[in-house]
DNA sequence: CGATTGTTTGATATATATCAATAACCGTGG
DNA sequence: CCACGGTTATTGATATATATCAAACAATCG
């Protein structure tokens, strides 16, 4: 911890509390060995609205993502879509066991992202021996992540499934520095996905969707400005709706 | 893989041709170490319909089941259930990041598995160095698998969910030896799990499970002989709804 | 063999999807 | 800065897939 250093500052941009959606491996990289990691990635910029990984190509590299979101989404031959989940700062995409990858991602705004040769992780976890501890606390972390996904699909209502989603978008990674110090207070966070992007996200419709979200306002629960910006005024209440406790 | 042996071998089961549900450590074991192996380990027999893993207790112990199916749930407090997975043999459990539980392990039928420590697993992977690799690329096929459900909970209709899960069943892990071998018959599977287990799995209800059956019947997909074995007539066709080619 | 539990089928209700019309927002260019 | 056009979001009316409620039926087990 002490001695760490994170990849994120190894290519330039900094951690906050994030505990990263995917895999992070903040905190496991010396400082004498920062040099040997950056030979190791290259920069990569991508524009709004981009794919930079797409389901079913080679999976010849993995990224770190070190700004911007992305969204992570299947497709169905007719269209349907269902988004995995929204990177962010300091998750790892693209690890996947097999050669393809299973999942397309797309930049959420301007992205950038330190991309590493498929091949360079055997090297990277020998050289960097807690990475690997990381990587697999990360992973079943990851996992049970998709379990709660699960229930959330199955078994919650739309009112539930977008409380449960503003709650997850509270998390101190997601908001900046200055509001989320109250956490007691009302929390207003950036909204970088359209209604689509989190209607495919709930597998609901952007009908259903902004339906709930008026809601939600007439009852006192949030505020928005705009749809890109929403403030939460009663956590808790969100909290026990996303439980389903009422 | 040529001097491999099963975890299942050294606890006195034969594993098929599964690849594990859930994390499987299939030929990462050399016979020479299969008494330490077994030392680290106690047989377990668990009766059907008992816990032996429960959502949020210490999570002391991981798991190999040996013989028979599990089924993975996460509850709600009004008492909403999703079934997270079946486990069969090979698969790996509770080997949750976290010191909890992230879900309850329930036998369908009765369930032999085998029990590790939740502290020798370090000293397990020291010893059988393939068995992390192993297990890193197993994790990660399970994410992918859950990605697929994920899928199938926000965007598939009734049909389409309970072909996936008919096809899912149709693994040669599941079929009896003598059933799998001409792939393109008519495949007879049994079905331990209740019209309530798959309800649950598919996030619909008993009575929607029951009819999509029904409908599967009469259009000569499937034929049934009583609730818990199910004859697939057209796996192709059912692939295809399952897909959502029709 | 009856009693109990689980499954299937039927009738109806409802949450959410679909279709359709405004309304708000956003970038652009005057 | 404002007007404009296109996009995205909201709201409304209706349809529909699935849930819910209820009954008959089948399987299981003593």
């Amino acid at each position: 911890m002490e001695t760490g250093r994170d990849l994120m500052e190894a290519v330039g941009e900094r951690c906050g509390h994030c505990s990263g959606r995917s895999v992070s491996i903040c905190n496991v990289i010396d400082d004498a060995d920062l040099p040997a990691l950056v030979a190791e990635s290259s920069r990569v910029i991508v524009p709004s609205g981009r794919c930079f990984i797409e389901e079913g190509c080679a999976a010849d590299h993995f990224y770190v993502l070190t700004g911007g979101r992305a969204k992570l989404f299947n497709l169905m031959v007719d269209g349907r879509r269902q988004i995995i989940g929204f990177a962010e700062l300091g998750d790892f995409l693209g690890l996947a066991s097999s050669d393809a990858y299973a999942f397309t991602a797309e930049a959420l705004g301007d992205v950038t992202l330190c991309r590493f040769s498929h091949s360079s992780i055997e090297r990277l976890v020998e050289r960097f021996p807690r990475l690997r501890g990381r990587l697999q606390k990360e992973a079943s972390s990851e996992l049970v992540k998709m379990q709660s996904r699960l229930m959330l699909l199955g078994r919650k209502t739309a009112r539930e499934r977008l409380a449960t989603f503003l709650i997850e978008q509270a998390r101190p990674c997601c908001v900046y520095a200055e509001q989320w110090r109250n956490e007691n207070g009302p929390m207003t966070l950036p909204l970088p996905m359209s209604r689509m992007d989190i209607a495919d996200y709930l597998g609901l419709t952007i009908e259903t969707v902004s339906r709930t979200f008026s809601l939600f306002k007439r009852e006192g629960l949030i505020s928005t400005k705009g749809a890109s910006s929403v403030t939460l005024l009663a956590l808790g209440n969100l909290a026990d709706i996303a439980n389903g406790l009422e």
